[in-house]
Parts: C-alpha cells; structure tokens; sequence
DNA sequence: GGGTCTTGTTTTACCGGTCAAAGAAGCCCT
DNA sequence: AGGGCTTCTTTGACCGGTAAAACAAGACCC
C-alpha cells in the first residue's frame, strides 16, 4: 500500500480512501491511484483491514454434520445470506463430539469471526455457558432440544417449530380420514412425534405409544425396517407419519414390498423432505420447513446484534413449517388400508 | 496484552513467549504471567497474531455443493485433516455459479486463507488464471474433468483415478461373466464410464453407445426411469453400473418394481456408494473412493507447499479407488437375467 | 577474575491497514 | 481582498500481536 501511495503521489490514507471509497477523492487523484494499484498488482491485505477495523466479516457456522441433508442445506442458506452481507463462512462440523465441538469453541474465542451460529442441538448445551463470554454474538438455530417447552437461556435462538410440523402432519392426515396411523421417529425428533400427537389427541384420537417406530439408523435400511415392523404391528394401518426424508422415502418402498400401493392403501406423510422429492419416487406430502428464512434471520439476528449488543431481543424466533402437498397422501381407505393386503 | 504484562511485571513479549510456548520461560515468571492472565481474562488476538505472522492457520475450501453426499464427506474429511495440523476451514459453495465463484475467489486474494483447496471441476477451468497470481499454495482435488489425458496446467492436482474405478467395475461385471450390461451415468461421469467400456474392450466385448444411459437428473426418480428404460431397452441385461449411489439405489428399486431380483436376476454395480450403503436396501458392490486419502495429501500438499513453494509437485497425483464388494453383484444368470421376466 | 556460554528478558521495529483530527486548497460571497 | 465553506489530503496514533537483535545476569572454564 505504501508502495502504491509512493507512486501516486499520495499516502496511504489516500490509497485507503481509494480501495474503500468511504471518503471522496478527487477524480484525477483517484485515477492515479489506480493506475498505481493497477501497475503493482496491489490487493488489500484483510487480515490488516480487520486488525484495524475490529471486523473479521466472516461468520463461525457450528452443525452437527453437513451429511445429512438438512444441515447441508442449512450451510449453503445460511453462505447465501452472508454472501449478501459480504461476509465468509468458517465451517465447524462438530460430528457430535462434544470435545471436538469445545476446542473449536476455543479457538474462536478471539475475535476471529464476527459472529457465531450454533445449529442443531449436540449436545452442546453443557458447553454454551463457555460462549457466555465471548466477545461476539452467538445465535442458536434449528435448536429441537428444548421444545416445545424451554429454549436454553442468554442466547438468541432462531429455530423452527417442529412440534407445529408435527401437528401440521397429524392435523392432514386426519382431515382425510386417517384413524389408524403409526409414526417412524428417529429417536431425536420426540418433538415432531409429540406435535402429531397433539393433532390426534386434539381429534379424540389416543396415539398409543407402540404406534411410535424408532428406527435403529438414519438410513434407507433402517426405515425400511421401521416402516416393515409398523404395518406388521398394526395391519389395519392406513397412514404413516415419517419424522424425516429418508425414512419417509423408504416407507414408500416398504409399502411397495408389501403389495400396497401409495397412497391408495397407504398415506405417507414426511417431516422435512427435500422440495424436490430427490430421494422417492414421486414428490412426497411433506410438512417443509422455512430453512431459508431461519438461515435469513439468524444471520440476520448475529449480524445486526453487533450494532445493538444489548438491546438483542432474547425471545426465541420459532418459524412455521408449511404442510406442502405431494401425491403420497389421500383419503383414508373406506376399509383400513393395510388390513387385507399384508402378508405377515 | 499490555495490562497483562503490566500486571505481571514484564513486557508483551514475554506474556508472547508464555502464550506461544516457543521461546522458554522461567517458571516464577511464567507463573506470574499465567495468573495475570486467568486474572484478566486474557484471550489471544489470532487477527493480530495472523497479521504479524503472515499466517491466518485457515484454508479455504470450495465445492460445488454440500447437497451431494460425495462433497459432504469430502468437507468432513478436509476438516479433519486440518484439524489435526490446527488449522481451520472456509467454506465456499460455488453452486457451479462461475460468477459467485469469481467473486469469492477475488475475496481471498488478499491473504485471508494460507491455502487454498479447490474440489471438483465446477466449469471453474476459466477462472484458475484469476489464482495464477495468488499469494498462496492452491491445490485442485477431485477434479474429473480432464480425465484421463490431461489435468488442468499450473497447480498441483490430487484427484481420483475415476476412469480405474469404472474399470474395476467392468473388470468386476466381465469376472462374474456378464456380457450383456448396461450403464447409469450422470452426464459428468464419461471418465467412469469410459473405464467401464475400457474394462469390456479389454475382454473383447465393444460397449455400444445405446447401451449407456443418462439419467436427467441425479436424483432417485431419473436413476429409477434410466433404469427401466435401460432394461426395457435391452432385456437381456444381466447387470448394471450406476455411476453415482443415488442411481444405484434407484436401479435395485427399479429391478424389483419390475420383478427381478438383486443379484439372482441383475446385478448392480455402483461407483462411490457411500461405504455404509445408507441409501440402499443392503449394502451394494461399489468402487469406494479413497476420499480421505485424497483430503489428507490435498491438505499437506496445500500446507507443504507453503515452505517449499518452488519444489512443489506438479504432477498430478491419482489416487486409486477400490472396489468393495456388497450383495448387489452375482454370477451372470445362464439365460439372460431381464430376458423373460420383465414387462413391457 | 576476566572471557565465553547459556538462559531469560527487554528493546525496537514491523505486519498493513483504519480512524480522527488537523491542515491545505479551492470556491463563493459580500 | 479577506472570511467562511467545502472538499480533499495528510498527519500521527493505534489495532494487538510477533521477529530479531540487544542486553543482563549467572554459570562455566581454565
């Protein structure tokens, strides 16, 4: 930069003044300069800028994984918004690993990003009061732990309402007629499940609890077999409510292996299936979550939070999911769907 | 720092030598500076520290996307690796969007990012003169394009030996004794296909073009319609190699939809499922790609080459693919697995 | 008992920018 | 022509560390 100035005639602060432009420079002086800039090869040094500026404008992200699809899209929403707001995205997979998860805490705890978002519940919460100190914002979002009761306490939290999701399922599936249904849960979406479960009990429906299936793993094979076990337990089973895409794709098939068809003798409704149906054969009904929109207000929340520290408005932000329709759902079969087809 | 180094009764330069560890302390001092430290609350300015060290222990990552499993994974595993080394990562989703690409590109010019790792060829081929001029090592990793003639000049390459990994399928396919076969492919995946017909060349049977099929779209329904279509096509097929796991999952569901059986009537092969096999009803023979591997000599090349920056390699490093067996493939039926059984 | 090592600590300068206040032009106006 | 305004440019300090050389103080040595 000296060496530019040099060469311009003018001093550093010039060149500043130039690169930045947040002060005016007279034309014939600015052209000089960027000559000058132009002839050395000169690009600003960051790391400089944010040593003197107190601003990184880059953004910690903390998720649990980025293999599974959620959060996958969550990183590229959340890079967009920032991209918006010209910052970069340091990206921390914690992998579930609390000690993992506490030396990267560590490692930011100088001013190195300007703000950090902590998606997903991980089992974090025993190392957040490390972040009571931070000299940055952190913002919790897609935070399920917690709900539908109490979110933790001296963050913001940005998140959705998945037992509203769940409700929404519950609620569809009885205004076609559905009675007798049974829920494919992975074991950390007890929120999901007690949303549907309200809906049903809201209609003077009991859900019982051994019409809940956990499935062993997040995968195909686990909800093919969570999906094979639900309509055993239950042959008179018209309807299924899966907690999340994969397992809600492999219902599908499972029906299929067991000569039902979908939705004629079975509704499949899903929890968080990806838009565009990639993992099924055709476009699920899906309750869909505004992961876009969480993406948006939780940059948004960390970002503007550095402007007004105190005045950061602690009520956690719950955004709606939508119910989108697809063709797995449809009324409820005039005599209980699974009943006579399924070969035991 | 200063007021720690007051408190302690020394300089900043020894509250450094205690904090970095690098130059020997004597104990009582040490002591002395470590209270002051825990006293005060002292944290290390790593922005300050970058600036003076000309180091920002961070590198930069960009992909395509993180929706595809195969990048997910690769982001997991480039982190790990730099983990160990203590660095940390920035992530850039290109989104196969030239232009965001350009912009992020031009935002680490400066010397915000001690390397940079570029995976997978994202049509960024225009923009790799944009980092000619970069001020720090870049590396190119799994990088297809190319294949297997020539890589892109100028940078060092690790990538993966995808034109082997479709002839170890092939190999894999003639070894079982299927001659009538046919093809799954994304339409970036000619270089695995191209392995594939070369295995079949070498065992003296020509793969004619009609037999590979493109799947429109990467996704569970454009593997299930290239599935039945290549099996309609030619209903003597006894096996199958999916290019990427999605169509491969989709090419056994196809099968049994149109009553065959995996591996007694088809095999299927695919390239890059993922180990576990998380999208498939059991787990497929694959060619598994050495994607740890390839991130951890992407990350030393990247890393090394900052103390040798002359010496730095350029040939291109090829790293072989294995092929893993699963309960997807078999022996060829005697008569023609597909021929009989499948509707028209 | 003065050189020479070690070892630990301080000095001085620098990394490459930005900020805020002060200084210098140029313009307008009466 | 001189005072008051703008508008642009320079000055000097600072952001928070690290590097390298200089310095002090014992320990060792013959």
């Amino acid at each position: 930069m000296r060496d530019v100035a040099e060469r311009a005639g003018v001093t550093k602060q010039t060149v500043s003044n130039v690169v930045t432009g947040r002060v005016p420079v007279r034309p014939a002086t600015e052209a000089r300069v960027r000559d000058a800039i132009a002839e050395l090869g000169y690009v600003p040094n960051l790391v400089a800028r944010s040593l003197a500026t107190g601003s990184t404008r880059t953004v910690g992200l903390f998720v649990p994984t980025v293999r599974a699809p959620f959060y996958a899209e969550l990183v590229e929403h959340v890079e967009d918004v920032l991209e918006e707001r010209g910052h970069r995205l340091l990206l921390c997979t914690t992998r579930l690993d609390g000690e993992r998860a506490r030396r990267h805490l560590a490692g930011l705890t100088s001013r190195s990003v300007d703000a950090l978002l902590i998606a997903g519940d991980q089992g974090l919460t025993g190392h957040l009061p490390l972040l009571a100190g931070a000299r940055f914002p952190v913002v919790l979002c897609a935070w399920e732990a917690g709900l539908p009761d109490g979110l933790p306490d001296g963050f913001p939290v940005v998140t959705l309402d998945y037992e509203h999701g769940g409700h929404l399922a519950g609620r569809h599936l009885l205004d076609l007629g559905h009675e007798r249904v049974a829920v494919l849960a992975s074991p950390a979406h007890g929120v999901r499940v007690a949303g549907f479960r309200r809906a049903f009990e809201e209609g003077g429906i009991a859900l019982p609890d051994s019409a809940v299936h956990l499935a062993a793993e997040p995968t195909f094979r686990g909800g093919l077999e969570a999906a094979a076990a639900a309509l055993r337990a239950a042959p008179g089973t018209t309807a299924l409510f899966a907690t999340h895409d994969l397992l809600a794709a492999a219902a599908v098939e499972a029906a299929r292996t067991l000569g039902l068809s979908v939705p004629e003798d079975l509704s499949v409704v899903a929890h968080d299936d990806t838009p565009e149906g990639l993992l099924s054969r055709s476009p699920l009904t899906s309750v869909v979550l505004p992961k876009r929109d969480m993406a948006r207000q939780a940059v948004e929340v960390a970002l503007g939070a550095l402007d007004a520290p105190a005045s950061a408005d602690l009520r956690p932000r719950l955004l709606r999911p939508e119910l989108v329709l697809g063709d797995s759902t449809g009324r409820a079969p005039a005599h209980g769907g699974a009943r006579r087809t399924v070969r035991p």
